[in-house]
DNA sequence: CCAGTTTTTTTCGAGACCCGGAATAAATAA
DNA sequence: TTATTTATTCCGGGTCTCGAAAAAAACTGG
């Protein structure tokens, strides 16, 4: 039941909507965000004028008179990088890492470490994050007058109003409330987040002009992950992150899938499952983990010569693609963004993809779906987190008198 | 990019907000609107002096002095049925029908006619729709001051922006702009909406209870259709009505779906398909129309005796079952209802369906996956139509201010 | 170099809206 | 009839946005 727009809402919301065209691009004057926001100017001027008083923003330096126009020059506005620090913490199988991020989005102190996440008790693990956040707070080096949110990143399933991690494969521990945790010892609200969502999120801030209001963002990597957004806005599943794009049906009773059930696409898509097939052990050997190097070697390998390794790259193909021709019947097409170690085995799956998307009802105009590639995951993992976070100090600390609490309230803007 | 609040914006969302209340709830009173809202009394009483003033909303006489309680008795709020007329139209195989609708809800007149869709040349479809609307509009009998708005849904798949018909299986023609063609010919707003989708907002107007926020209505006809409702919004796909349930991939290169590809859920589920298994005439059988009264004599037989009759509907049920798994996976398990003929042998269909989801990852909590099922889909279509008509109203000429045509604009509230 | 032009930003007054609290209205209970 | 209770309206105050006008800060050109 939606509530009542209640008069001091109203500053809210157009101070929160400032603060945000000013993220977008890069240094707007205060014209150019009335144009934008469809704000009168008098108003924008009003409200500038309080978020400069506040020190959230700041005007930047006429260093650039290269104005070149006639009448007064425009003065860009700039977020101030102290206004606030946030936090990202991106957990991925056996390794760990932290970064501290300015206002402005600038990465100012950071660490990782690895860990043999498969084996930790759940306390350890546990134990290990609050570890890292600690020692980063409390680094001497650094004047960090207050983190204002942490926002933590897992591979798995986590819940709706992004507290918990439900599942993971990086640990056999399950329903860990991430969130809960950091928050109360901590006392900085934090948000517990999906990787692939935030890949998602990454993508829409590095390229916005591809990565606009719907696209796809697809992890081959040991497992396969979705990050969707649907209509600008993240997509997330009614309880949980959803978006199991890894785990919708290929072939009923098919191949034996890491979930432990069967013809998942995964279960020839994933690197385990591209590894048994390319050393032909059968589709039903026990998941294994195979390292980046090792995949790459596959698929020079498969490059090479026409053989196994060639074939299970095809057979990923084919299950990508009836899976994307599955989903684009539900949603239409979309921009499709490939991450991770297998994404630069592209060339390998792309034609099988290809070829199956084809064949379905959503791949009508298969040709013209555009896929791009990105090798690497992490950095975009910890991208995106960090424009989640700063997100939310944009709604909720700087446009006061909102309740806090993430997920539901802040509505999934990617 | 969103844009900002203006100020007089603020006045006519909570206009809005009021209509909506009074439409949800039977008779409330001003209080309890306030209370829902979350508005003062004193923005509630101005607001709704207005709307009465304008002859949107009326007192209800006090006619049940029922009130028990102590205090000055509440007097409920209903919306006048004078207030405005709409209208909709259901386009669906070999039949058409319109309704004129008052502003409180009520059926005022209808009129239903028989014709030969599948044959019919495009302008004559066309025609057709146009001449029974303007019979509804002439009517002597009928005082109708004004009709605000129409609503058509058709079978098929219609655009995002609710203007066109782009593919049904009612009629061999595409791209048919049946919003505009209306709009033009009436100067009355209308739009196109896919008759899946109307199903879901009907049932979300018959039970609020159980088809709250996030629901799944699934078509089970001559093809296989389905309407989503995710996070108290009606889903679409990007460019189109999306949610093509049917046209998901069951089994990759399987049997010979009506849209002419393979494997396709519809293939195995939708009545030609029972059919075909039913009379083992093999998977590559064309597709073949089958009349109700057919289905149900199948559906007797299946339940009489084992045979390949039972087998079809095991495979429909198989092949639903690894659908809404793939589906849950993406979305999580919601509550599913069951929506025309083949609904009513849903007990034939369920063990197979309850098997194979339980064989999904989405299917993890198979057995607290709720069925409802309604053997009937046009009064629920229509009752579709009549909401989503009335809500336009509401949202469009009774908050003025905002640019007209649908889709886009009125963000699709179920 | 200074007045005119152009564009951006700020200022100011007016109007609209919502809120809280007080006042009023309309019923029941005693 | 009076007290009590609950619903609704009235009123004063505060805040917000807007449009128009003024001010600011450049450039242009004689």
């Amino acid at each position: 039941m939606s509530v009542g727009i209640r008069h001091d809402d109203l500053r809210r919301r157009n101070r929160a909507m400032v603060i945000a065209a000013v993220r977008r691009t890069p240094q707007p004057s205060r014209t150019e965000i009335a144009a934008t926001t469809g704000l009168s100017h008098s108003t924008i001027s009003a409200i500038s004028a309080d978020l400069i008083d506040e020190g959230i923003l700041a005007e930047s330096k006429p260093n650039e008179p290269a104005s070149l126009k006639r009448g007064r020059p425009q003065v860009g506005l700039g977020l101030n990088p102290e206004a606030a620090t946030v936090m990202t913490v991106v957990l991925s199988l056996n390794f760990l890492s932290v970064a501290v991020i300015d206002y402005a989005g600038q990465v100012i102190a950071e660490e990782q470490r690895r860990l043999d996440t498969l084996t930790m008790s759940r306390d350890a693990l546990i134990g290990e994050c609050v570890a890292i956040v600690r020692r980063r707070l409390e680094d001497p080096d650094l004047d960090i007058r207050g983190v204002a949110r942490i926002a933590l990143a897992i591979q798995g399933i986590t819940d709706t109003d992004a507290r918990a991690m439900l599942w993971s494969p990086i640990t056999p521990h399950t329903d860990i409330a991430f969130a809960d945790v950091l928050e109360d010892e901590f006392g900085i609200p934090a948000t517990m987040e999906n990787d692939c969502n935030m890949m998602a999120v990454a993508l829409r801030w590095r390229d916005p002009r591809r990565y606009r209001d719907d696209f796809i963002a697809i992890l081959l990597s040991h497992g396969i992950g979705m990050g969707l957004v649907l209509k600008g806005e993240l997509f997330s599943g009614t309880h949980s992150s959803g978006g199991e794009f890894g785990h919708m049906i290929h072939r009923p009773n098919g191949a034996l899938c890491r979930c432990g059930r069967r013809g998942c696409v995964e279960a020839y898509a994933g690197n385990y499952a591209i590894w048994r097939n390319a050393r032909e052990m059968g589709e039903d050997a026990e998941p294994v983990d195979v390292s980046d190097a090792e995949m790459r070697v596959l698929a020079s390998t498969a490059r090479e010569r026409d053989g196994p390794e060639r074939e299970a790259y095809r057979k990923a193909g084919e299950a990508l693609g009836f899976g994307l021709g599955s989903l684009f019947a539900l949603i239409d097409p979309a921009p499709v963004a490939m991450v991770g170690v297998s994404a630069a085995a592209f060339d390998l799956i792309e034609p099988a993809l290809r070829e199956a998307i084809a064949q379905t009802a959503g791949g009508q105009h298969s040709k013209s779906i555009s896929f791009d590639t990105e090798p690497n995951e992490l950095p975009l993992i910890r991208e995106g987190c960090a424009m989640r976070a700063l997100t939310f100090v944009d709604q909720q600390i700087f446009a006061p008198g909102v309740q806090a609490r993430a997920g539901a309230a802040g509505k999934n803007v990617a």
